[in-house]
RNA sequence: GCCGCUAUCGUCUAGAGGCCUAGGACACAGCCCUCUCAAGGCUGGUACACGGGUUCGAAUCCCGUUAGCGGUACCA
């Protein structure tokens, strides 16, 4: 039977890198084996969940290519079938009702708080027998529901971790349906994965410790637990859970600051899984065949940006200017560029080279568009200072010489012919002659070949630039 | 505190007892290329947490210590 696998998030904030990374494992998973990808939204904290959160979880998906085969199921449409296994154990005295207020759970928790030991709920409305606790419904006292856990081990064999075990008598009666009738989170989990023939539960390792309760809920219903996969965290540079200040965090930051969603998606994925062996670029067809359970690593990762940067920089070159053209437009739209007309795949195949993001390539783009974007550097400035008078002297020269040019001849070729000839004649070094030319025409020190530059850039607004910048 | 998980370069990782004087990638440094930068090529430094076992032999297996992380809710 192939598997069926799940993402579960809630809707309760923007789609985590973490998230994010929890449903390509499982899609990949799915692919993989030719399985079911399940999206189940989780907003039974209905406090905290939104709608807006919902959308931007499902484009967030959309846009790192996660398809999913099933679903979105939202789980508070199922309460009522949670509440109704609640009661289901609830009959056959697996669970029972628990009268104890909030107040007072908090009371004994503060307790235990201070004596330095951790509070364990003691079971006490367990000992309450039928009548009593009939009694207490009679009159009124509103009740949560509690599983009885019972002794002895809870152990599974994780896909990751192999063999993790706990003991029931470290774990205490938790509550599956509040006072209110809704389902606590394990106990709604549990309902809906049975219910959704879930056979792979892949999520991060922050859940191992729900898992026995997870485990118990499965043997209380009479049902088989699936196999479990704890994937590990995903940490920030300092080591900590990867958090809101560590920075982007959101895949969403990252698509606004311009990276490829294959690239995105490459990185997350390397990040605790290995395929073995060297790769580091894989496209989809690769990382689907070599996906397996036993290449995900048990440590935690550190999120490194400056290796995303450079992944993206790799899909970058590889991409046609042509396929980068609507997003770079959409980020020049963004930066308040106005392309006035102009064929943008020369001025994106002219800067593509050396740009690690989209928003990268828009920026260097839009200098070359727009001399009022032109801003003069510190190594711009450095260079001007350095130099002096030879500065304004070398753009003069560079300005004279370039004029002669006719329109036609404005092309890299002929460019770089009159530049070569020019420092031949002056006797001087290209590059004295060049840098200035490269302050001026984009205000820093570095740029694609300046007779690429100029082309890209065109012959009258060249000029101007070289002109302006000689005064 | 208790329960659990984890432990190879700064970071991501390869490594399933001899192939390991530990390989790759990012980052860093140097060189080459060169009008600058990027790319590319070459070179370099940096790691098996510690202590005990097991074994002819251990990064790999076992135990302990230490450290980090996660959980410890009528949150998910």
């Amino acid at each position: 039977m192939p598997p069926r696998v799940r993402f579960a998030p809630s809707p309760t904030g923007y789609l985590h890198v973490g998230g994010a990374r929890t449903a390509l494992l499982n899609w990949l998973y799915a692919r993989k084996t030719g399985g079911t990808f399940i999206l189940r939204i989780e907003d039974t904290d209905q406090e905290r969940s939104t709608e807006a959160h919902t959308q931007v979880i499902l484009d967030g998906l959309k846009w790192l290519g996660i398809t999913f085969d099933e679903g979105p199921f939202f789980q508070a449409q199922y309460s009522p079938r949670h509440r109704a296994d609640a009661e289901k154990l609830l009959a056959e005295h697996k669970a029972y009702r628990c009268f104890c207020t909030r107040e007072e759970l908090e009371t004994a928790r503060q307790a235990a708080i201070k004596a330095g030991s951790s509070f364990r709920y003691d079971g006490r409305c367990g000992r309450l027998t039928p009548a009593e606790a009939a009694a207490r419904v009679q009159q009124g006292d509103p009740s949560s529901i509690r599983l009885r856990m019972v002794d002895g081990e809870i152990a599974w064999e994780d896909a990751v971790h192999d063999r993790i075990s706990f003991q029931g008598h470290d774990l205490d009666d938790f509550i599956i349906l509040r006072s209110d009738g809704t389902p606590i989170y394990n106990l709604a989990v549990v309902s809906d994965d049975i219910e959704m023939a879930v056979t792979h539960v892949i999520r991060g390792d922050d859940h191992i410790s729900n898992t026995p309760k997870q485990i118990a809920l499965y043997r209380a219903l009479d049902q088989p637990a699936p196999i479990f996969a704890h994937v590990p965290m995903i940490l920030g540079p300092d080591g900590k859970k990867l958090s809101k200040r560590h920075g982007a965090t959101a895949v969403g930051d990252y698509q606004h600051q311009g990276i490829l969603p294959l690239a995105m998606r490459n990185f997350l994925a390397l990040l605790g899984w290995s395929p073995g062996g060297d790769r580091e670029i894989l496209p989809e067809a690769e990382m689907i065949e070599l996906f397996s359970l036993e290449g995900i690593q048990k440590k935690a990762a550190v999120f490194d940006v400056a290796k995303l940067e450079w992944m993206n920089g790799q899909y970058l070159s590889a991409r046609p200017a042509a396929e980068l053209l609507e997003p770079v437009r959409l980020h020049l739209r963004e930066l308040g560029v106005t392309e006035s007309g102009r064929d943008l795949i020369p001025l994106i195949d002219a800067v593509k080279a050396r740009s690690r993001t989209l928003l990268d390539i828009a920026t260097q783009v839009g200098v070359r568009l727009d001399a009022s974007r032109v801003v003069r550097d510190a190594k711009g400035t450095q260079l001007a200072a350095k130099l002096g008078a030879a500065f304004s002297a070398n753009l003069l020269i560079g300005h004279a010489a370039l004029s002669a040019l006719t329109p036609s001849q404005w092309n890299p070729a002929d460019l770089e012919t009159a530049i070569k000839a020019l420092a031949e004649r002056e006797g001087k070094k290209l590059g004295d002659l060049m840098q200035p030319v490269r302050v001026a025409l984009t205000g820093g020190t570095v740029s694609e070949p300046v007779n690429e530059l100029l082309a890209v850039i065109g012959r009258d607004e060249s000029l101007d630039r070289i002109r302006a910048a000689a005064q």
